[in-house]
DNA sequence: TCCTTTATGCAGTGATCGATGCATAAATCG
DNA sequence: CGATTTATGCATCGATCACTGCATAAAGGA
């Protein structure tokens, strides 16, 4: 609400709404926090004020060190993904089968989106994105490519299970992949509305509990299911 | 993109760029357009110029029928859910059990969300809605309450399945329901982002596929790693 | 120590936001 | 026909939008 200078440090040798160069800015930190407004507030709705008050800075050096608010936006999902993508897909590659790695990655979304070990915002920001890129093709773009990747690394690893035979032969790769996807999409929705760890966990499981059945192992696995 | 004045219809005595009253709007119809608008572009991205130009009405004129720009989106809102609500569970009533029923909402929200048999902007409009409300604590609530009514009837016709006896007495029908919900607010993200009819018809048979093994074990954990 | 560099706070740019006052003229009624 | 009502287009309001010019003063090199 209130700028830093309203209580000033007081130990301060000039009480500081000095003119001058005062400190150079972690422009790391500051992009993180540009970050987590933009996670949490969606593109449209943070203004170059919110911005410059909760990274610290005026709004000269932010359009020193970021060019405009399409760039920083652009460069605050890009950090967001190299920061938070193990959160999701560190398990998934160490899985040893398509279904774990499906489960992982469900399972780690339902965690991320809940605010993982730290304090995250909930959702994801890729996806929380969609609406409100109007006008601004050249991020909705980014956005959408960003989402895409997803799909990519799901089928990708379905197919592989292919080859290594955990999957039929005859599985539809593109629709599970898809599918797991609209079911981590629907997981972001839930929990910006408020869904704790548990539902979505809940969700995970359910999501993958028909596998076998949906990926056409059950033929040869689960015959004598109880 | 154009309003009805770029052509008029040259029988008119005078061209009507005119100031007096030129002839009483058709409220249902502005309502109508204004509600296409919003589901489109989302609130915050929806200005008044828009609105009046596609509405084809004067800013006075939204005014003093609709009240307030806030107002308007309620009623769009509300418009949208009245009008489009049967489109989602009209054959869900009429199923005779829990699956069916859920497979009937998801198949026909698979069509709804990418057009229907009209015209219809793709993905739900309530759904798409969670970000961008931010500062709008009011319509933010009407929103989350209209995305909250989808779980309480999928529950309450899950619950109902209980008494009927297609479904276990064991089954968490509240998981069961977030689930589905789920499922369905994923599939408007991904007709946001220009998934077509067969894609999302495909989720929704992959999602209920495993509907038996689902309903049956969702208490006593999954014991199926393979 | 002096000079250049550089990041800053502040004021202010034109544009657009949601919302409103006003004169006008079609519709309505006596 | 004449008086009243009413919906309109237009101009404009203050606020806020993304963004920039400017004087200032700390940091760094000589």
């Amino acid at each position: 609400m209130h700028n830093n200078f309203s209580t000033p440090p007081a130990s301060s040798t000039s009480i500081r709404p000095a003119r001058g160069r005062p400190r150079e800015f972690d422009r790391q930190a500051a992009l993180a926090a540009a970050t987590r407004l933009f996670w949490i507030k969606g593109y449209e709705a943070t203004s170059i004020a919110d911005l410059t008050e909760t990274m610290g800075i005026g709004t000269k050096s932010l359009y020193a060190a970021f060019g405009s608010k399409d760039e920083l936006y652009a460069e605050a999902l890009k950090y967001y993904y190299t920061t938070y993508e193990g959160l999701v897909w560190t398990r998934f590659r160490k899985a040893a089968t398509a279904r774990e790695a499906a489960l992982a990655f469900l399972q780690d979304s339902a965690i991320a989106m809940t605010g993982g070990d730290l304090d995250l915002p909930h959702g994801c920001m890729a996806t929380l994105a969609t609406v409100g890129s109007e006008g601004h093709s050249e991020l909705g773009e980014l956005m959408r490519a960003t989402r895409a990747g997803g799909f990519d690394i799901l089928k990708a690893r379905f197919d592989r299970a292919k080859s290594d035979g955990d999957l039929e032969a005859t599985a539809d790769t593109t629709k599970l992949a898809r599918f797991v996807q609209t079911v981590q999409s629907g997981m972001a929705i839930r929990a910006r509305d408020g869904a704790d760890r548990d539902e979505l966990h809940a969700v995970a499981e359910i999501a993958l509990s028909g596998w076998d059945h949906i990926t056409g192992n059950i033929d040869h696995r689960m015959q004598g299911k109880a």
